[in-house]
DNA sequence: TATAATAACTAATATTATTAGTTTTGTAAA
DNA sequence: TTTACAAAACTAATAATATTAGTTATTATA
């Protein structure tokens, strides 16, 4: 009704996130974000550039607070115990905001500038908490490779409701990570 | 132009199917792929129930597919080689059919019971290559779960680009499940 | 051969994103 | 204090989509 609602980008990006969180990203259309809003739908293109863009910033704010997430969650830890953290932490992240974790692992593509950024952010914070280890830098990013993979596949496959069997996945996750890194301490060959 | 195309559900679902491959699967509409079958939009609905049950139908095919990809490549081998196999089976069938990959990873819900189905043969056959193990059953179940995480995780991620240094991929791959089975075979302690 | 089932069609509707152009409001300069 | 401008809302219109209803032509079958 009353013309200035006061919206700018942040609170509709707020909005969209939460909707997100909800209902899921696929439910995400900017005709319900302007009704969650109060405004029109075309009022939302005074603060972003269309749909496709505003689930680039999903996907961007998305992988900045997990990133958030890891590092907050290995403070005053080191190696193993660091490691395993931060992957908990991953996991808790996509379980406590589904919607933005689905933004994050549905991103049609890293090449957008931004959004590489923000991945790099991931992968250096890992590089420092491997260099304990000593590894080679070509075994570090191995390894980054691996860990990447293992906590986003298991969040993945959990959002999904892949796991179906009566079986603890906290459990599953430890045990998962536990062994990777046994193996890790072990010589090859 | 002419009536009766021959049409039937299967040749829509090979269409949709490349369709998905080719363009990806957030392209794949009804209206293109009634073009492609030069048909009228509304005639698909003789063979389908519509888009969202095209989409299932492409996660059970996948799914189906990328089982059937595992099995023919664990043949005549055993233990730690025959999971090596079967995940490197699993992460070239995401390379090479981008689509229906995408189709099986990005699935709403494995509640329906035909995916459930289809997921379960996944499992089933992962428990039986673990078998020579002589794990718990509860042991295994982990070990299926983690085995899934990681080859799920790391095909989700090269789909999207998510491995962007200059480092080669099957390397890390290999090096990921090398160093899981590693740890499977150290004592935990 | 007549009839029933099926597969195509046209027409219509509802939803969506997006663009263009307009009105109102808040802010800053005169 | 008034005026001018920028910004944020609006209305109206368009194009694309999926879907449903109802129609027509074709095939198969009784």
């Amino acid at each position: 009704m009353a013309y200035r609602q006061g919206l700018d980008a942040e609170t509709v990006l707020q909005a969209a996130i939460e909707m997100a969180d909800v209902q899921g990203v696929e439910q995400l259309t900017l005709a319900a974000l302007a009704a969650k809003l109060n405004v029109k739908t075309p009022s939302l293109y005074n603060h972003i550039k269309g749909l496709p863009d505003l689930r680039k910033q999903l996907s961007r704010r998305g992988l900045m607070l997990i990133k958030e997430a890891m590092v907050e969650a290995a403070i005053g830890k080191a190696e193993d115990e660091a490691l395993l953290a931060a992957g908990f932490a991953y996991v808790i992240f996509a379980r406590k905001q589904p919607g933005l974790y689905e933004a994050i692992s549905s991103l049609p593509d890293y090449e957008d500038p931004e959004l590489k950024e923000a991945g790099s952010q991931v992968v250096l914070f890992l590089l420092r908490i491997l260099a304990p280890y000593g590894l080679s830098e070509e075994d570090a990013l191995h390894v980054v490779r691996g860990f990447r993979s293992m906590v986003h596949g298991f969040a993945s496959l959990e959002h999904r409701n892949g796991f179906r069997m009566e079986l603890e996945r906290d459990e599953s996750l430890h045990r998962m990570l536990k062994t990777y890194l046994r193996g890790l301490r072990t010589a090859a060959e």
